[in-house]
DNA sequence: TATTGTTATACTCTATAACTATA
DNA sequence: TATAGTTATAGAGTATAACAATA
């Protein structure tokens, strides 16, 4: 085993430790979503998706913090299970719409997102753990102040 | 503009907004890391391999978390560079070993990250603060407890 | 027999540029 | 003229499997 001072000063840079935090985080997550056969990505598009009928693919992707060029390679797959439908609102843009189908897999969805998202919580000792999500969400507005 | 129901309940969601911190603060970490040539993973990799001279390639992928089968495409072009050499420790095993060049642009970098960290902690509510780095050392963590 | 370094490969997420067709 | 959707492409990080050389 490694103990080297090298870890220390690490282990005190805050932007080092939110990168390993999420990859971990990450890994966990996807790991846990597989058998539903949903990539994290996905499932925060279907996430999105279901929660209003009327959203394209770019206010999707506007809501998700995801480019709408990346946007195709996310909704054809689901598109494909069966997930999703495309709408057309007009001869440019179309509703991201959840069939049944894809409301019956964002419901499993939600259930492992429930059962994770308390997991991660309980991981963070309890004296800071209500910091946790206002000081995540003043860092992911960083540079749009 | 959007603001639907679903960007309230992703905000609410840890894992989420994790990912999202983390996502924007990395991309904005490498933008200030361009001018020196290095890329987030690259510099992990220096400033390990900075901290302990006899560490091999292996003990830097354990201390920063880089599987071992992904350290030869981090360091040979550091090595390309002249920021590190390989110094055989037996007939297997190679020390990495900073070059003078090596030390200056860590010592460059250490600039850029020291101001970069002091911004990223005060884009965090001054209540929130001292709690960042507890929590996230803790989520680190996750699946090893 | 186990470990180190390496190669090959693949997957996920993210990014930019440019095209098309429509508004 | 600007916008939505798309295509193509690339980069960065991470993962597994397997091999040769050495301990």
């Amino acid at each position: 085993m490694i103990e080297p001072k090298a870890d220390v000063a690490l282990a005190e840079l805050p932007g080092y430790l939110l990168r390993r935090a999420a990859s971990v985080m990450m890994t966990e997550f996807a790991t846990r979503l597989a058998p539903l056969d949903l990539r994290i990505s996905e499932l925060t598009v279907l996430f999105v998706a279901g929660s209003d009928d009327q959203l394209t693919s770019s206010d999707i992707g506007q809501v998700a913090g995801i480019k709408r060029a990346n946007m195709p390679k996310l909704l054809d797959p689901l598109e494909q299970q069966g997930l999703i439908r495309r709408e057309p609102l007009d001869g440019r843009r179309s509703a991201i719409i959840l069939t049944d189908k894809g409301q019956t897999r964002l419901n499993e969805a939600r259930k492992v997102i429930t059962e994770f998202e308390a997991d991660l919580l309980a991981t963070v000792p309890a004296r800071h753990r209500n910091h946790l999500v206002p000081a995540l969400d003043a860092l992911r507005n960083y540079g749009k102040g």
